[in-house]
DNA sequence: ATGTGTCAAGTTGTTGACAATCTACGATTT
DNA sequence: AAATCGTAGATTGTCAACAACTTGACACAT
C-alpha cells in the first residue's frame, strides 16, 4: 500500500516532468536570482540524470514563460519586469472575472466546495498572526474558485498566469503581506462567496473588482519601491 | 545578401525550436489525423535530424496544447472535443473584450495600423469569392487587434487559444465559411474598428459580442453536425 | 473457450560521447 | 596604453547506441 504512490508516480510521470516540478518548485521558491543562468551539467549532476531530460524540461519551462532561452548560450531564470507584471496582472483579472462569471451562473459546485472551512481558517490565521500561511490560504482560495468554474482551458491558464506573477513577487523581494491586508482579504473572499452562493453575479463582480483593484494597488506600490512592497 | 535571413535563422532558431514550428504547422494544416500517434524515429528521419530535437519539440506542443504525451506509449495529436473547443471559446472571447477594451482606451494605436486596408481586402476577395482568402484575412484582423492591444501577455495567450482552436477546426472537418457569413463577418469588423478608432468602448464591446455570438452558434452548429460545420 | 505465460518486434527513455559555439583572458601589434 | 587577435576552457547542440517498456501474437494449461 505505501508503494501505491510512488508506482503512480513511475507510471505516470517521466524523467523530465518529474525534473520540471521540481525546477519549477525551486523558481517559485527562489532558490535562483532573476536572470541567473541554468546550467545543464550542473543541473544534470544535482539531479542526477543525464542532460537530455533536463534540456527537455528547460522546453517545457520556456513555453511556460518562467525561464529564458538563448541558442549556444544557455538558459536563464526569466525576469519579470513591473511593466510585464502589470500585464500579466491585467490579463488575470480577466479570467478571474470569467472564473466568477460562471460560478455564480452555477452556484451549485459550491456546495461540499470546502471554502467556508477554508476562509475560516484563514481568518483564524490572520488573527494568529501566522501571515505567511494565511497567504497560502488566500492564494488557494482563487485556485478553487478557478477550479470549480468547471472550465479545463480556464483553469489551466490562469494557472499559468499565477505561476508567472509568482515568480515576479520572489523577484521583487516583496514581502508576505502584513495583518489588516490579509484580514481585508479575507473579508473580501468572505463577501464574494456570499454573493456566488446567492448566484448573485453583479455584487460578486463588484465585490471581485473592488478586491482586485487593491491587489494592484499593492503591486504598484511594489513597483515604485521594489524592496519593500507587500505584494 | 540573400543568405541574411537563414543566418538570421541559424542565429537565433535552434534546430528542435525549427523542428517545432514545422510540427506546427504540419499540425495545424491536418497533415496528421487527430490522435495519431507521433513517432520519434519516423519525423526524425523525415526532417532529417535525430531523436533529441524532436523530443525536446514535443515538450514544447505538449504545453502549447498541441500534443498529449503519454510515458512509455507515445505523443499524439490532441483530440479536442467539442466540449473543449467551447472551453476554449470562451476563454478566448473574454481575452477579445479585454483587447478591445485596451484598444478603444488608447485608439492611437490604430492610426497606420493597416486595418482599413486589411478590411477593405476583406471585402473584396469575399466579393470575389475567395471564400479561404477572406476567411485567413479575418483571422489577420483579429491578430492585428491582440497585437496592437499593447500587453505582451494578451498576445501571447491568445495565440494559444487560437491555435487550439484552429486544431479544433481542423479536426471537425469544419468547411470554410460560406459568403453571407464572411461577408457578416467583414461588416462585424468594419462596425468594430470604427467604434474602436472614436474610442467609443461601450459600442465596440457590444458589436464584437454580436460577432463573436455568431462565431459560437456556428461553433454549436459544428458541434450537433461535425461534417458539415462552417466554423 | 477462456485465461495465462512467454517471447519477439517496435517504440520510448536515457545516457555518454563528440561537434559547434561562446566567453574570458592573455599575447601581440600599433 | 588601447585595440586586436588567438587560444583554451567551458557550455550548449546533436547524435547514435543501449536499456526499459509496451504491445500483440502464439503456445499452453485450465
Amino acid at each position: 500500500m505505501t508503494y501505491t504512490h510512488t508506482l503512480g508516480v513511475l507510471r505516470h510521470h517521466s524523467m523530465p516532468s518529474l525534473v520540471q516540478d521540481e525546477l519549477e518548485r525551486l523558481l517559485r521558491q527562489g532558490a535562483f536570482a532573476p536572470g541567473d543562468p541554468l546550467r545543464e551539467t550542473s543541473l544534470a549532476t544535482q539531479l542526477g540524470v543525464s542532460r537530455g531530460p533536463i534540456r527537455e524540461a528547460f522546453r517545457s519551462l520556456e513555453e511556460k514563460g518562467l525561464v529564458r532561452v538563448e541558442k549556444n548560450r544557455g538558459v536563464f531564470v526569466r525576469v519579470i519586469s513591473p511593466q510585464e507584471a502589470d500585464d500579466i496582472f491585467e490579463v488575470r483579472t480577466a479570467l478571474e472575472k470569467l472564473i466568477v462569471s460562471r460560478i455564480a451562473r452555477a452556484p451549485g459546485c459550491l456546495v461540499d466546495s470546502g471554502l467556508p472551512e477554508l476562509l475560516d481558517k484563514a481568518q483564524k490565521l490572520a488573527a494568529k498572526a501566522d501571515f505567511s500561511g494565511c497567504h497560502t490560504l488566500n492564494v488557494e482560495f482563487h485556485e478553487r474558485l478557478a477550479e470549480l468554474a468547471g472550465n479545463a482551458t480556464l483553469l489551466q491558464t490562469y494557472r499559468r498566469l499565477v505561476n508567472e506573477l509568482s515568480l515576479f513577487r520572489q523577484q521583487a523581494h516583496a514581502r508576505t503581506p502584513d495583518a489588516s491586508t490579509l484580514q481585508q482579504s479575507v473579508a473580501d473572499h468572505k463577501s464574494l462567496f456570499a454573493a456566488l452562493v446567492d448566484g448573485d453575479k453583479r455584487t460578486a463582480l463588484r465585490v471581485l473588482k473592488l478586491h482586485v483593484d487593491e491587489s494592484r494597488k499593492r503591486l504598484k506600490a511594489v513597483l515604485s519601491n521594489p524592496t519593500n512592497g507587500t505584494l
